[in-house]
DNA sequence: GATATTTGATATATTCAATAACAATTACCA
DNA sequence: TGGTAATTGTTATTGAATATATCAAATATC
């Protein structure tokens, strides 16, 4: 299970290097005799762009994380869970936006990997509450700082303030839109 | 064909309305005595709200050119169809970041449907031009008008400046980083 | 206490994305 | 020139992500 999970992530980080590799040429094309196609208008539809630029950050994402082997939904995943402790499922998966049924496999590949546990609840029998374990908390750890590198890469390529707009404009899209 | 496809659309939209008004319950719960879920620290990494956006910009956009049945990437295919004529499929495809076999069943759709047509090269008998028809000029136009609502809501939301500054560093990203 | 709802789970369908392989055509080059 | 390699569109197939329906167990509601 968790080696099968582990494939998939190491597949699409290969995957990420071909699309990076096409995209380089394109670049190199552009500028030489034979003219690139244009998106022309396309590019100034919002949905065209940010399609493009959420593969290229979730791209650089699973290649800095890779040492731990986690995409970027696992790696949310561990993050809800450290910070919002006692919670079941349903709330969980709700919250990530992930459908309840769809839910279940993601949370057996972590449990086993030993990052998270399943608890019976005490008030509601029905309902399983997810713990971080010692080890999710460690992998977590490390996986920040991965990530962290990701992020500063990011804001080397914007500048700090602009990183800054960025991150609240998307949040108000995804929040208020 | 064209059946299934629109099929697929209108239950992506329908689906759309679910989130929303699950989002909506989250907001509700947010202000009353019961806690939501935080995000927390997750909200700071680009990838986590970057998503979010896209998928609602995406919902967003299904919706407003639900009339004409177009999914974000064929109206995609059929904007990159009008800007670059005398392209084959292989060109199209790869601009857009698709594969070459993932782009036949997307042409066949848009063929069946009278939007484009495959045109044999007299110049390389292997490739196919693909030409927009007048019907799919028509659509486009059309499509063109709605999703431009899409657009001046979104700009209604976070300001003309913004907006065009949000653009350029989604631009940026996906070309730079 | 009977009925309805919630929770985790299973099975399943669909869409998107990716790889391998093939015939037809073209490019290359010894 | 002829033989090999590469390209184009295509098919078949696979895996991942996403969605629905349904179920048993537990709880809530009335």
């Amino acid at each position: 299970m968790a080696d099968l999970k582990a494939m998939a992530v190491s597949r699409a980080a290969a995957n990420a290097v071909k699309r990076s590799r096409a995209a380089a040429k394109d670049l190199a094309t552009d500028g030489s005799g034979e003219a690139g196609l244009q998106p022309g208008e396309l590019a100034e539809f919002i949905g065209y762009p940010l399609k493009r630029a959420q593969l290229r950050i979730f791209e650089d994402f699973l290649r800095c994380v890779a040492p731990l082997q986690l995409t970027p939904a696992q790696f949310s995943v561990l993050m809800l869970l450290d910070r919002n402790p006692g919670r079941n499922q349903t709330e969980i998966a709700h919250t990530l936006g992930i459908l309840r049924p769809n839910f279940v496999a993601m949370l057996d590949v972590l449990e086993s990997r030993g990052l998270c546990a399943r608890m019976r609840s005490a008030n509601d029998r029905r309902s399983h509450i997810v713990v971080l374990t010692d080890k999710g908390r460690s992998v977590l750890s490390r996986a920040r700082k991965l990530a962290a590198k990701h992020e500063a890469r990011l804001t080397e390529l914007l500048g700090s303030a602009n990183r800054a707009a960025l991150l609240a404009m998307l949040s108000k899209i995804a929040t208020e839109f």
